[in-house]
DNA sequence: TTCATAAAGGTAAACGTTTACGTAAACATT
DNA sequence: AATGTTTACGTAAACGTTTACCTTTATGAA
């Protein structure tokens, strides 16, 4: 069907390897032979084949990186950053979508590891041991992305997530809040979650703010968690003038709900949230949100991993900057 | 480093031919060769080598799926639903943001070419007679989704948008809407822009309402463009009382200017969608909109494409059924 | 006993590259 | 003229599988 390396030699009237020599520009041919190859090449359209070729070498271009969803705006935003470096650098991106799914995730990084990847991305999640050692085993460099882990080998992509919660928090009482409340992810996260928290309670105590328990509810990053934390924040606790969302789409909901109760944000109640989704700024309200910068985290990510696969060598940890955008879900008061 | 079939037939005493026997559960040996194979792949932990496999069986269990951009809320949803069923099958599936420009995907499709995929998605764009001879040329079957060709050797799959945009602007005017709006994706968009502006035209005519063509404008399926077009249409034109936007992301930012300019949604405008992305249900107030199945058209796309590889034949496109999903952003007049 | 048949398993070619190594010619050096 | 060096290639092994084909042994039928 489509034509082999020995096709062109033939055509050309030289060997496989002048072939390959001047497909690869290495030295070793005349001017007269290059032009014969490459004409002999143009005449039968060939197109080498990367998994001979992957066989050989033993790398195949090619990266796979893991999410727990795919579909998620925030997801997809450091996949773009990933797929567009990646692509510069020739390296092709398998995606995974593990769902959070332990044994999921130990079957793709098989597949990984049977496909021969040459690096692996893991994204947002907590990586387990059990993961961590399929990937030694495979022998192939790692980048975390939105996330990170004890093993000091394997470099991470990261905002510094306590800080970003207790400037969110700090923004809040700078405009004048003093009752506010917040909607983590739970506290069991120990990535996403849990270090929220803890910024978010350093920030009050640090400005002499009471810690209400009350005040703070699970909303597990989705919408429909957010809605339900909200709904049960808002209406037992009136008081409260000010929410901070540990990620935009729960900061969306307590929008939602505050909508639904008419209470109106801005005026009566101010809502920062975390992320800077798209979404954010299409909300309405526009959302204030602190903002991760996730298509460049992408970008970083497969930076760093490619770097990685070039040198050999393991690579340093990033934390990017966090920063609070200003639009119109939060008011002085 | 890692150990290859060879290792394993030492280690167990047999030939390389048995041990790939067992490996594939071809008949052949004693149940005791079986055991003492699947011993020494056990004790060394050895796992196939795709790429050898790949090599000699000429087939990759990789799919290439090309999207305008990866990013977008839309091509993640269906990348979600063609990775599930991929995976499902043991197919992998490479990612390649085309970012709509021919070059780049001449180029990822020469990439999937020489990485030997089995076959192609390709998703919402125009698939250039470029492309097409492309695929063409590497023989491996493509289906379309989200869009559609005039070559009826490729499947598609697709929700029938003149039919579903006149379903929207029918629901307007069932309403009691007679001055109503449309913003577009534009008219040199053949398969999302154009269908949907005859669509609605037809609606408006069936039920003897007037095309007046300062009603129809621009929005080129972005939030900004839809906020441009928006503004354009809620100044210049106080009367229209309902408008249908030819996507989500354009119907919120019909919500969003209509709120900067004062006018309540749904009280004063009505606005319908078109796709019901997750934003739609976050949208405040909730966006009414017509709803493309975009994960279930992954699913089918990846299940088509798997059927053809399976089957060796071409299959049949699918028209996929859309609905208008009653939220709040349209109030009966 | 002899022969056919089947079962179990081995040998080696093939897949399409890259590359170490070899070789012949041209050229330079003494 | 003899020798060394460089250039321009070619040959063949290697990468890790699958599989067509062969061989050996056991089994059963005649």
């Amino acid at each position: 069907m489509s034509s082999t390396i020995k096709d062109v030699a033939k055509q050309a009237g030289v060997s496989v390897a002048t072939v390959s020599r001047v497909l690869n520009n290495l030295p070793g041919y005349s001017e007269e032979t290059k032009r014969r190859v490459e004409q002999a090449v143009e005449e039968l359209g060939y197109q080498p084949n990367a998994i001979a070729r992957g066989l050989v070498n033993r790398r195949t271009e090619t990266i796979g990186v893991l999410f727990p969803s795919v579909s998620s705006s925030f997801s997809s935003e450091i996949l773009h950053g990933i797929e567009e470096v990646a692509h510069k650098h020739n390296y092709s991106v398998i995606v995974c979508n593990t769902a959070e799914d332990g044994k999921r995730t130990m079957k793709y990084l098989q597949v990984l590891r049977e496909k021969r990847v040459d690096g692996i991305i893991y994204s947002s999640g907590v990586l387990e041991p059990e993961y961590y050692e399929a990937v030694q085993a495979m022998g192939v460099p790692l980048v975390l992305v939105a996330t990170k882990s004890d093993w000091d080998d394997v470099p991470f992509i990261k905002v510094d997530d306590r800080q970003a919660a207790y400037d969110a928090a700090a923004y809040l009482i700078s405009q004048g809040h003093r009752e506010i409340a917040m909607i983590g992810g739970g506290e069991s996260d120990s990535i996403a979650g849990q270090p929220r928290y803890e910024g978010f309670r350093q920030a009050l105590r640090d400005h002499g703010l009471p810690l209400r328990e009350d005040h703070v509810q699970d909303g597990g990053f989705t919408f429909e968690g957010g809605c339900g934390a909200a709904e049960r924040l808002l209406t037992a606790s009136p008081e409260v003038t000010a929410v901070f969302a540990a990620g935009d789409e729960m900061a969306i909901a307590v929008i939602s709900v505050a909508a639904r109760l008419g209470i109106a944000v801005p005026d009566q109640l101010a809502v920062i949230g975390y992320d800077n989704l798209k979404l954010a700024e299409m909300s309405n309200p526009p959302l204030t949100t602190v903002a991760q910068p996730l298509h460049e985290m992408g970008r970083m990510a497969s930076e760093k991993l490619i770097e990685m696969l070039a040198t050999g060598q393991p690579a340093a940890s990033e934390v990017v900057p966090h920063r609070v955008i200003e639009r119109q879900t939060v008011k002085k008061r």
